[in-house]
DNA sequence: ATTTAATGTTAGCAGTGTAAACATGATAAC
DNA sequence: GTTATCATGTTTACACTGCTAACATTAAAT
C-alpha cells in the first residue's frame, strides 16, 4: 500500500540522480527513467527541481561536499609541503574515482553556478579549505596565497582530466609508446609528481 | 533550382557543426537542426556519420588540428625555455577562445578516440607536437620528456578549465574575492605563471 | 472544520536520435 | 549509349526526451 505523498522525493532523487551520474555519465540520464526508479510519475521531479539543470546543480552541489571532505586532512597549525602532497593526492583520487561525478561539477552541465547558491557555496568552500591550507604552509600575502592555490588546483585538476583522457583511449589501444606510458608513470607516482611541482611553486 | 545531389554535404556539415558546437556548446547542437541549415532533409546526415558521435569526432578532428596549428612554433634546432612558455600561453589561448571546441576535445562527447581513427591520429600528432619539443631542449631520455610532456599538458589543460569555470562564476559574481580575482592575476600574466612552473619542471 | 499550499498525477506538445524503405542520379560495365 | 550499380538523398515512423498545463490528493495553517 503507497501513499500518495512520498515523503522524502527530494532527497531520494538526488541520491538515485548521484548514483546514476556516476555509474552511466550525466547525460545518460533522464528524468523520467529517474523518476521511475523512485516509483513517482514522470513529472514529479519537477515539484522539486525546476528544470534538468537545477538537479545537476543538486547532484554537483553533493560532489563538492565529497570532495572537500575527502581532500580534508586534520592540522591545526603549521602545515608542511607534505600535507599539500597528500591534498593534492586525494583531490586526484576523487577525480578518478568519481569521474563522471567531476565531469558534472566542472564541466558545462551546470552553466552558472551563482544560479545555485548551495552550488555557488560548496564550490567556494571548496577552493576556500585549500587555500587556508596554504595560508598555515608560510606567511605569504593573500594575494601569494591565492596564486599558489590556483597553481596547485590547475595542477591536479589538469591531470585528472589528461590522465582520464589518456587512460580512456588507451583502453582498447595498447602500444607502448605515447601519451599513455608516461601518463602511467605518472599516475603510479603521483605524490612524487606532485612533490616536484609544489617544491617548485613554494619557493617561487 | 536544387539538384538533388548536394555534392559537398559531408564537409560542409562538420563545417556548419563547428561553428554551432563553438558558438552553442556542442549540447545544443542536433542532426535535425544541422541539416536544416545545410538544406537537407533531416536524415541526410546520417549517410556519412553513422551516429551523432561520430559528427562529434569529426568536429573534435578538425579542433585537435587547429590546436595543433595554434601551438605551432618554427624552430628547427635547439629550443628554450621560452619558446615552451610561448607554447603553453598558445595553447590556453585557445583553450579559452574556443572554450565550447575544447569541451568538445577533451570532454566525454566522444567517448573513445580509438573508434576514430583520424581523431585518435589528430590527437597524438598534437601530442606528438609539444614531445618534439621538449625533446629540442635538452638531452633527456624518453621517459624523462614524456613526464615533463605531460607536466606541462596538465598544467596548461587545467589551467584553461580553472580559469573557465571562475570566470564563469564570476560573471555575475563580481566581489573582490575568492578564486576569481586571483585566476584573474594569473590569467592577465601567463606568461610568467608558466616560466615559473616550467623553470622548476626542467631543473628536477 | 475549512482553507491553503505543497506535492503528487495525467495528458499532451514539440523536439530528439535513429532505423527502414524508397527515390534519384552519378558512375562504371557492357 | 544503354544499363546496372551504388552512393547519396528523402519520407515515414518509432521510442524517447524535457517540459507545461490542468487536475487530484493530502498535509499544514487558520
Amino acid at each position: 500500500m503507497k501513499s500518495y505523498h512520498h515523503g522524502n522525493l527530494k532527497q531520494e532523487l538526488i541520491d538515485c540522480a548521484s548514483k546514476l551520474c556516476e555509474r552511466d555519465g550525466y547525460t545518460k540520464l533522464s528524468i523520467r527513467s529517474l523518476a521511475k526508479e523512485s516509483g513517482v510519475s514522470q513529472t514529479a521531479p519537477y515539484r522539486h527541481f525546476e528544470t534538468k539543470e537545477a538537479l545537476y546543480a543538486s547532484v554537483a552541489t553533493d560532489g563538492f561536499k565529497k570532495l572537500s571532505k575527502a581532500c580534508h586532512i586534520d592540522v591545526d597549525k603549521k602545515i608542511t609541503k607534505k600535507h599539500l602532497v597528500e591534498i593534492g593526492c586525494k583531490y586526484i583520487e576523487f577525480g578518478l574515482e568519481n569521474a563522471n561525478t567531476y565531469d558534472l561539477m566542472f564541466g558545462t552541465a551546470v552553466g552558472n553556478f551563482a544560479q545555485y547558491p548551495e552550488l555557488l557555496e560548496s564550490a567556494n568552500s571548496t577552493y576556500e579549505n585549500m587555500r587556508l591550507s596554504f595560508s598555515k604552509l608560510a606567511n605569504d600575502s593573500d594575494e601569494v596565497i591565492a596564486f599558489k592555490c590556483i597553481t596547485l588546483w590547475s595542477m591536479v585538476h589538469g591531470l585528472v582530466g589528461i590522465l582520464r583522457k589518456v587512460q580512456m583511449v588507451g583502453e582498447d589501444y595498447d602500444e607502448g609508446e605515447g601519451p599513455m606510458s608516461s601518463a602511467n608513470i605518472i599516475a603510479g607516482n603521483l605524490e612524487n609528481h606532485l612533490d616536484k611541482v609544489l617544491t617548485g611553486l613554494i619557493q617561487s
